[in-house]
DNA sequence: GACCATCTCCCCCGTGCGGGGGAGCCGTTG
DNA sequence: CAACGGCTCCCCCGCACGGGGGAGATGGTC
C-alpha cells in the first residue's frame, strides 16, 4: 500500500514540482492537491491522506490555522509536513508548536523530499537542519525562553516591529497604535535588544531575513 | 518538430516542476536542465535548445549574466525566456536589457507558462504583466530614465544600498569603501532621494521589495 | 498575597542621520 | 571646447533616534 499524499501550496509550479518528485516513486502517490490552507479540511475527510505536504504562507489561510484545524477538525488526522521557502522562518516553529510533524524546505534536493515523506509517513518527527531541530525541541518544551527570547517577542512588539518593516517612524507608529511616543520607544527599544539589532533599519532586516515580514 | 527547452534553475523543485508543466505539452520537450548560470553555456552548445528558461537568481552566475554570456558567445541562439519569483525583480530589467526575450512569474499557472514557452519560441517577445511591458519598453528605448530615475541607481549607490541593507552605519560603510562618511552621506542621500525614500530603513525596505536584495 | 511580565508613560542626554548648500576632479559625450 | 554625470569631500543645522533609568497599572501564575 502506498503512501499517500496531499499538496497544499498557492503556486501550482511548486504543487507541480512536488508531484513530479514524489509520483517518481513507485511507494508514493499523490492523491490530491489544494491551492490553500482554506481548502484543506474537505479534501482530508474526503482523500484521507497519510501525509499533507502544506505551504506556510498562502492566501487565504495559512500553513499554521491549516495544521490547527486538520488535527483539531479531523479523527485519526494526516502527517503534517510543513514546507517552506526560508531556512529560518519564524513561521514553521509557529506551524511546528500547532502540530505538524516536521518541515521541509522547498531548496532540498528530491532525494531528500522523498525521504521526508516517507519518514514522516512512518511516524518520524523530522526536522531539517541539525541547528532547527535543537531549536524546536526546546520550542516544544516549554521552557527555554532565556536564551532564546531573541525570537520571543510580545504582541504589541511584533505589531511595532511590523510597522517599523514598513519604514513607519516612531510618531507615526504611535499615531498607528494610539499610544504616545515614549511608548513606542520603549517597544522599540526592546524589540532592538531581543532582536540584537543596533537601529531599526538591522531590526527590518532581521524581519525580512527570518521571514516574519516577506517581499511582495 | 517539438520546441526543446533547456531548464536553468538552483532549485529542484522548481526544475521538476516546469519539466512536468511542459512536457505535459505534446509540442514541448525538455531536453536539459542546469543548477546554475555558470554552466549554462556548454549546454547549449551540446542541446541546440529553442528556449533557455532561466531563473535571474542563482549562487555562481546569475541569470543576467548568463544571459548576455550565452547571447554573445552562441551563434543562433536561443530564446531566452527569464523566470522570476518576485514581480517587481530589478534583475529582470536587466535582463531584458541583456537580451533576453520575456519573462515569467514563478506564480505563473501552468497554461500561463506553455504558452510563454510556445510564444517565446516562435519569436514573441512576452512581458507578463501589462505594466511591465510598458516599463521594459521604456528600459529598451534609451530615453526614459527621467521618470524612473528611481531605479537608475549609480554604481556606487547600488554598493552604498547593498551596505545599508546589511544593517551598515555610514561610518561603517565609508570604512568598507574607503571614502570620506561624508562621501558615503553623499550617496545615501541620492539613494534616497531616487527610492523615495525618507530614511534609510524605508531604502532598505524598497532594496528588499524590488529583489534588490533578498532573504537568505 | 507576592511575584512577574506586559503595556503604558516620563525624564535626560548624546549622536547619528538626513537636508541643503557648495566645490573640485575626472571621464564621456555633444 | 564646453557640458554633463559620477565620485569625492566640505560646511551648517535640526531632529528623530536610541540608551539609561524610573514608575504606575494591569493581569496572570505560584
Amino acid at each position: 500500500m502506498p503512501v499517500t499524499v496531499l499538496l497544499v501550496d498557492d503556486e501550482p509550479l511548486v504543487r507541480a514540482g512536488l508531484r513530479a518528485v514524489l509520483e517518481a516513486q513507485p511507494d508514493i502517490e499523490v492523491v490530491g492537491e489544494a491551492a490553500d490552507g482554506a481548502a484543506v479540511i474537505p479534501l482530508v475527510r474526503r482523500l484521507r491522506p497519510d501525509v499533507v505536504a502544506m505551504d506556510v504562507r498562502m492566501p487565504l489561510m495559512d500553513g499554521i490555522e491549516a495544521t490547527r484545524l486538520v488535527l483539531r477538525t479531523v479523527d485519526s488526522p494526516p502527517k503534517i509536513l510543513v514546507v517552506t521557502t526560508f531556512e529560518n522562518d519564524e513561521y514553521v516553529y509557529e506551524a511546528l508548536r500547532a502540530g505538524a510533524d516536521g518541515f521541509l524546505i522547498k531548496r532540498a534536493r528530491p532525494s531528500e523530499i522523498v525521504n521526508a515523506v516517507r519518514l514522516i509517513a512512518e511516524g518520524e518527527s523530522l526536522l531539517f537542519p541539525a541547528a532547527v531541530r535543537a531549536l524546536a525541541a526546546e520550542y516544544g518544551s516549554n521552557k527555554a525562553r532565556a536564551d532564546l527570547d531573541r525570537a520571543a517577542l510580545t504582541e504589541r512588539e511584533e505589531a511595532v516591529l511590523r510597522l517599523m518593516a514598513r519604514g513607519l517612524s516612531n510618531a507615526e507608529i504611535a499615531e498607528r497604535l494610539i499610544v504616545g511616543t515614549e511608548t513606542v520607544k520603549s517597544h522599540v527599544s526592546a524589540v532592538l535588544a531581543k532582536l540584537g539589532a543596533r537601529d531599526r533599519t538591522q531590526a527590518v532586516i532581521a524581519a525580512y531575513e527570518s521571514g516574519f515580514v516577506s517581499p511582495g
